[in-house]
DNA sequence: CGACTTTGACCAGCGC
DNA sequence: GCGCTGGTCAAAGTCG
């Protein structure tokens, strides 16, 4: 009888386990189920801002081509009228290095030539502009992040050969890849410096080692990379670990992506563009000069680089060459260095409390407690789905941004007293996903080459060539609508709230 | 065998 | 003009 009793617990509790394992099934069926549903949305948004892309894309080719008509039917004027070659209105309205003329008039010693370079500043003369608010050298008139096209256009120009604006708008975003008509330049470069402990950074993109040098003051190689991803490919690399820590990889990039980046790629930037974008950057006559493109999606979706243009000449104006404590790999040169430092310890609110001093190196300096930043597959869908997953999981991805940034916009401005332990505590937790570092990395590469023109190829079917300078639209697109959980439509004009987040500063 | 890396040579820019 | 340095080239070597 006993037995029989213990047979039927026994059995009861079989009854049990299973009902337990069914019931954990389910669960897992369920939670499974939900990813997948998940994993379904994040794909229709992934879509839908591509199609978003695509459509911006096509609409900026428009204006480009109503604005070469329009050049082309103004040619004639403008070769009997070299003045207006000079300083041609189009391109200052146009331009967003060009609406000041202050800066002019602060280039005492300008020369002719130099106007020209103005004149050709265009979208990458915007910190061309900005620097204008102090003085400075010839050399540095090179070194900035305008330089990638005023500069290149000064040498490519023989002097005393005005350029008619069409002309100049079209070599605008030049592609380094036009390799026979560019002699060397000084480009705007961006260093990354993360703790990694691979030789390089998988930054979504792939790179051909063609040289290494020891430099000076490193005994640590520098090793040289090309951008293999399409033919002829510009964009250069060089990868060096910092002397001091052997275990911090300094990855400088430059050059233009002549192809769209690996959506991995693009998703790093708009990821990282989400930070970038929140810098001190925005000043008045910044803004105007984006109020004055900003008539047009083309425009206000600029503002993704331009933002981005400018933290970078903000910074340059303050500090050229920003922050680097590690050797700068040529002191002498002109290079215009960004500098993203992913190495900072977690800390602290003292790290926002610089931002009053270093507000473009600050900004980007968010906590890694991950110091690899390698990450394998890393760079696949599923990384991106983890990434974005990573911000949907936030409510209100766009308040949840335009808070980080203004609050450290806010310690930009504020005194260092006056810290903002929320601004910190937002910081870190979006920092807090360790693939971030790569993701910062992929934007560098991806803004390095779609600060200029992603499609520098030349256009022969209109027996011109086409440097277009569109691809911070498609970046800033990212931006805004990607971290977008709740619309499936990329909502563009959130990038004007974040524009003037950055402006309030 | 092709793609990639290594490494010495070469070139250009800059400072003196 | 010379030397130093960074950056690139290209031949040779390596790897899968």
């Amino acid at each position: 009888m006993l037995a029989f009793k213990g047979a039927a617990v026994k059995e009861e509790v079989c009854a049990a386990d299973e009902r337990s394992v069914e019931v954990g099934k389910e669960e897992q069926l369920k939670n499974t189920k939900t990813e997948m549903d998940e994993v379904r949305e994040e794909n229709d948004r992934l879509k839908t801002i591509l199609a978003h892309i695509i459509k911006e894309y096509q609409h900026l080719q428009k204006q480009y081509f109503d604005i070469v008509q329009q050049e082309q039917s103004k040619r004639p004027l403008e070769t009997t009228n070299p003045s207006d070659v000079e300083e041609p209105d189009e391109l200052v309205s146009l331009s967003l290095g060009t609406s000041s003329t202050g800066q002019k008039k602060e280039d005492v010693i300008s020369t002719k030539k130099e106007r020209e370079e103005d004149g050709k500043g265009l979208t990458l003369g915007l910190g061309c502009r900005f620097e204008g608010t102090r003085k400075r050298s010839p050399n540095e008139h090179e070194s900035n992040l305008c330089s990638n096209s005023s500069s290149e256009e000064a040498k490519e120009e023989e002097p005393g050969e005005p350029r008619p604006p069409t002309e100049i708008l079209m070599s605008l975003g030049t592609g380094d890849d036009e390799v026979p008509q560019q002699l060397p330049v000084k480009k705007a470069r961006v260093t990354v410096r993360a703790r990694c402990d691979a030789p390089t950074m998988i930054d979504g993109c792939q790179w051909r080692k063609y040289g290494q040098k020891i430099a000076k003051g490193n005994p640590c190689p520098r090793a040289y990379y090309r951008c293999t991803v399409a033919m002829g490919c510009p964009v250069r690399k060089q990868v060096q670990r910092c002397a001091e820590d052997m275990s911090i990889l300094i990855t400088t990039y430059q050059g233009t992506h002549n192809h769209p980046l690996p959506m991995s790629a693009t998703a790093a930037a708009a990821a990282a563009s989400m930070h970038l974008s929140g810098s001190s950057a925005s000043e008045q006559g910044m803004e105007e000069a984006i109020g004055s493109l900003s008539s047009s999606s083309a425009a206000i979706t600029s503002l993704s680089g331009l933002n981005f243009g400018l933290l970078g000449s903000t910074l340059s104006a303050r500090q050229q060459s920003s922050y680097l404590p590690i050797p700068s790999p040529s002191p002498a040169s002109s290079y215009s260095t960004i500098t993203l430092d992913l190495t900072a310890p977690p800390s602290s609110t003292s790290q926002l409390s610089q931002l009053g001093r270093f507000p473009w190196y600050s900004s980007t300096r968010f906590n890694f407690p991950s110091s690899e930043s390698t990450v394998p597959a890393s760079w696949s869908n599923g990384y991106l789905s983890h990434e974005f997953r990573a911000y949907h999981d936030r409510p209100s991805q766009d308040s949840f941004c335009q808070s980080i940034l203004q609050k450290a916009i806010d310690a930009t401005t504020a005194p260092a007293l006056n810290q903002h332990p929320l601004a910190d505590t937002i910081a870190k937790a979006i920092t807090s996903d360790p693939n971030f570092q790569s993701a910062v990395a992929a934007a560098v590469t991806s803004y390095v080459g779609d600060h200029r023109s992603r499609n520098g190829k030349e256009d022969v079917t209109h027996g011109m060539k086409l440097k277009r300078k569109i691809v911070p639209t498609v970046r800033f697109d990212l931006y805004s609508s990607i971290p977008n959980t709740n619309s499936s439509v990329p909502h563009l004009p959130a990038a004007m709230p974040i524009a003037n987040a950055c402006a309030s500063s």
